[in-house]
DNA sequence: TATTGTTATACTCTATAACTATA
DNA sequence: TATAGTTATAGAGTATAACAATA
């Protein structure tokens, strides 16, 4: 095997593994209540600090109407709240209540939860692949998801 | 790092690095012009043989009028066929048209297509990887998605 | 005049139940 | 009577366009 067979096989593997955990993914989102886009938007708000509507819609590519309806749902839920900025008193930031935090917090857990196989594997085939996918540029962030940091000049 | 907590940092760096291929895939379906559902569906049709709407609904898990709908959409853009089994009039088996395994066949080689990223990898990194993955059970499948297999006693 | 967020609206997808045709 | 698939219908989720408030 060349190396880019050899990488077309180790992605295969990696979407196989992924794939496998798919069940998982999906009685977690529905043991929630909430809808995958606002699950999504749980996990991408920042609990440091408060994040505009418009720049939320961008981190999770959707419609500004579709947010208006995202950040209902979780507030209805009483996980974030918004609160008008004062500087541009158009723009509304969401913040995550402690409720929200809490929240979060639990479902990054559950997420990262290995699936049971990975029991099989020795600890030098984990290290194997830590060591590796540790190279990748997505590795690299400090956190969990691509939580969506405000851009420097607005809020 | 005791084991849990490398199996946990393997799992982690494995669903950033898919998180990563999120916006290939979602263009790949968007491209398609198929809804995500047809579109598992057509990676789940075995091209070797046709597979009973049933049998179909089960291995997605959607419900049986769902399967209509998303055989309707792959019947629409000629990419299956419904046909009656001889042995069972109320059984419609679904098979892949030519024109549906080309598709197919292009989806799954795109969608297996590794990230860019993965050329910072060496060899050996590759290596530990399918060495590890290679070892989990989803691994053993010979083809590439859980595709449908009719089961043993119909059809 | 441009931008942020909301509302009105329609369309797509998904789920349940009632129906048909076969067995 | 039970099963395979469809149709009817309603509901959730998503997108577009028109709108109000603010810049």
């Amino acid at each position: 095997m060349n190396k880019a067979e050899l990488a077309r096989e180790a992605w295969r593997l990696l979407i196989e593994a992924m794939f496998e955990r798919q069940g998982h993914f999906m009685a977690l989102a529905s043991e929630s209540g909430l809808n995958p886009g606002s699950l999504k938007l749980l996990i991408t708000l920042d609990p440091s600090q408060p994040v505009s509507m418009r720049t939320l819609a961008r981190s999770i590519r959707c419609d500004a109407s579709v947010m208006t309806w995202l950040v209902d749902r979780l507030e209805e839920r009483e996980m974030v709240e918004r609160r008008v900025s004062p500087r541009d008193r158009r723009v509304k930031a969401v913040v995550l209540t402690k409720k929200g935090m809490e929240a979060q917090e639990m479902f990054m857990s559950r997420l990262l939860e290995p699936p049971p196989s990975f029991a099989s594997l020795t600890v030098d085939d984990l290290k194997g692949v830590a060591k590796a996918l540790g190279k990748l540029p997505a590795a690299r962030r400090p956190g969990l998801m691509p939580v969506a940091r405000a851009r420097p000049k607005r809020e």
